[in-house]
RNA sequence: GGUGGAGUGGCCGAGAGGCGAGGCAACGGCCUGCAAAGCCGUGUACACGGGUUCAAAUCCCGUCUCCACCUCCA
């Protein structure tokens, strides 16, 4: 069975067939970093993290790049309006979105570039459009003639004749079509000179579309096999660089894969109309990893409406999986399990989770897999199965593993503060349990049931098992 | 106006012609000194109106509601 993708130009589901056997290369749209990313940024970051993690554990060679836009007239406008040089202000809100990143256990790409590093790469694909008759420079801008090329639009499915003309009346007069887009914005009086670099055709700075071709091309070569990112930047972000780098010449995309919303009261979170949730402030109330399952666990191309009740139900579920890895782990030790399942002689993952992956990304069904593997794991630490335990316990991890929840992830596991003083909670709660089991043998139950009640009060769960009492801090 | 998506049980959330994904909550049972956790069981839901079919949440026609893109946006 192979991998297949819903493919947006296709506008169906696809078999993936790499370009180049047992390799992957894979370009996602970074973020503009113009402020701080809320849970909907970070949703598509997670989307595609996923997605590489699966093709790595497919074994596929994955080359995946992700950029940074750095430069751009809101970076430019809000640092201005900060008082701040706007590369300081790029470079903070480029550390928030890393940070973000990082609590939320998104691996790194194999690389990140920046618009701004690749101005050279960027002139040359200018050159290389105007010499083919696609672009025009007027007054120190650079257009791209979409005239001049007949399949614009075959991305998204619009016709040149439907399109509303773009009505930035600035530029208007220098196009010689409206809906001709700036490959190069001259650079304006008033816009720090920092922001600016030498061209042909003046100094300037890129448009926004232009970046992506230049730095895919680069990276990834003429042609690549995955194109990412979110659905808004379907029309006309991607739609032009597609038309850009054919119209040079190129192959570009092989596969275009979006995904969807998180919505706030029914609407796109966006910066624009202010209903964001801050993966910062969300991070204070929610366990990351919950935050995590909770945007990984829909289909990525549903839309999710971010609500306070959804977000704890989910942390819920995650925590019913959580608890047997914990409890499995107790009894019969958790050895280490690679995510791809490596380490054992016999594959690991469920034939049904592999194949929900396989299925256009089917989280859903994926995570429905672990739920039922969870429960044979229950059954068999109830029925003192041990081997079954055993190996309940490394294909679960494993699944969570290919969706980055694995518990036992040192990404989740890192001790906040100090071991000495988890040594002395340990030995206090012991010291209860003892006095509370003491009580129990002389079945003053009064006495053991205060003892509990007082530990519970202190955020302590006791249970009795047939193996014994255990505790754990309730979150 | 053009293009695309969505409406599923108390809730979240899959599926896309025929055996009720999965989770949360609820109720009943087992287990337990009692709990907790766990396990077992309980729900005939698919916006509305028609139609096709032996069979439709799934296909067709129509209607309603919501969202997105066409302008910066994950």
């Amino acid at each position: 069975m192979s991998l297949r993708l819903y493919d947006t130009a296709a506008r169906a589901v696809r078999d993936f067939t790499p370009l180049r056997a047992g390799r992957v290369s894979m370009y996602v749209c970074g973020l503009t970093v113009q402020g701080p990313p809320h849970i909907g940024h970070v949703r598509a970051a997670l989307v595609f993290d996923v997605l590489r993690r699966w093709l790595t554990a497919r074994r596929f060679e994955v080359t995946y790049v992700r950029n940074i836009t750095d430069i751009d007239d809101k970076i430019l406008a809000k640092a201005a309006a900060a008082g701040e040089p706007w590369w300081a202000w790029a470079y903070d809100n480029e550390r928030a979105c890393t940070r973000a990143y990082d609590v939320l256990g998104v691996l790194p790409p194999s690389y990140e570039p920046r618009a701004t590093g690749h101005v050279p790469e960027m002139v040359e694909l200018i050159e290389r459009l105007i010499a083919r008759g696609h672009a025009y420079a007027a007054d120190g801008d650079v257009y791209f003639d979409v005239g001049s090329f007949p399949p614009y639009g075959e991305l998204t499915g619009q016709k040149l004749a439907d399109l509303q003309p773009a009505a930035d009346t600035e530029t208007d007069v220098r196009k010689r079509d409206p809906r001709d887009f700036a490959l190069w914005k001259a650079h304006k009086p008033g816009e720090p000179e920092t922001a600016s670099w030498p061209t042909p055709w003046g100094r300037g700075r890129p448009g926004w579309h232009l970046e992506c071709s230049a730095m895919a091309e680069k990276y990834l070569g003429a042609e690549f096999d995955v194109h990412g990112g979110g659905l808004d930047l379907r029309f006309p972000h991607h739609e032009n660089e597609q038309a850009q780098s054919r119209a040079a010449g190129d192959g570009f995309a092989r596969y275009w894969v979006h995904n969807g919303w998180v919505t706030l009261g029914g609407e796109k979170m966006s910066k624009s109309l202010g209903n964001t949730a801050l993966v910062d402030e969300v991070v204070q109330r929610v366990r990351p990893v919950e935050l995590r399952y909770y945007l990984v666990a829909p289909h990525y191309r549903s839309t999710i409406e971010f609500t306070e009740a959804a977000l704890e139900e989910a942390g819920a579920a995650y925590r019913r999986l959580e608890s047997f890895v914990r409890r499995a782990g107790e009894r019969v030790g958790s050895g280490a399990v690679g995510w791809d399942g490596a380490c054992t002689g016999k594959p690991v993952l469920p034939a049904d989770f592999t194949a929900a992956l396989d299925d256009d990304l089917g989280t859903p069904a994926a995570v429905a897999a672990v739920h039922e593997m969870v429960r044979e794991g229950n059954t068999a630490l109830a029925a003192g199965d041990d081997e079954a335990v055993a190996g309940a316990l490394g294909a679960v991890r494993a699944m969570l593993g290919v969706l980055g929840l694995d518990p036992l992830d040192p990404q989740w596991t890192r001790a906040g503060d100090g071991g000495r003083l988890a040594d002395v909670t340990d030995g206090l709660v012991s010291l209860a349990l003892e006095q509370r089991a003491a009580a129990r043998a002389r079945k003053d139950y009064a006495a053991a049931d205060a003892i509990r009640d007082q530990l519970g009060a202190l955020g302590v769960q006791v249970e009795d098992t047939p193996q014994g009492t255990r505790w754990e801090l309730t979150t």
